[in-house]
DNA sequence: AATGCCGGGGG
DNA sequence: CCCCCGGCATT
């Protein structure tokens, strides 16, 4: 492609007027939903015990930043994504230094489940 | 070179 | 089921 055509190529099925999604993904897989609270919230210990997460001290970091976004329509919609290389997933957003706090398939080199495409 | 992902492998 | 890398496609 011409450069700007992949761009605005992307920009057409990313703003496509069609397949949005009503009902966003499954519920219950972990789609990096903002809003954390959901159920009872009797008491929730720890947060998901995704293995044993190296570094510790990252995981109260990752609690406390709980964000005032409750139902939060849809993010920064409409965002000219681009192709490879310019899509910041995971890796490229936090780096192969934190790892651990990439998604769950990116750190098993599967397809993002954070940021689809 | 690096990101991103499928296929394949181990426990 | 949970966990991860080799190798490939793509940039
Ligand atoms: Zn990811």
């Amino acid at each position: 492609m011409d450069h700007v055509l992949s761009s605005l190529f992307c920009f057409i099925q990313a703003c496509s007027p069609v397949q949005v999604s009503v009902a966003s993904r499954t519920p219950g897989c972990e789609g990096w939903n903002p809003s954390a609270s959901v159920s009872g919230h009797s008491n929730t210990p720890v947060v998901k015990p995704r293995c044993r997460s190296v570094s510790v001290g990252e995981q109260w970091l990752q609690q406390n930043r709980l964000q005032p976004m409750t139902a939060s329509p849809s993010r920064t919609h409409c965002s000219f994504r681009k192709g490879r290389g310019e899509a910041k997933k995971c890796r490229k957003v936090y780096g192969v230094e934190r790892k651990d706090q990439w998604c769950t398939a990116c750190r098993w080199k599967k397809a993002c489940q954070r940021f689809p495409d």
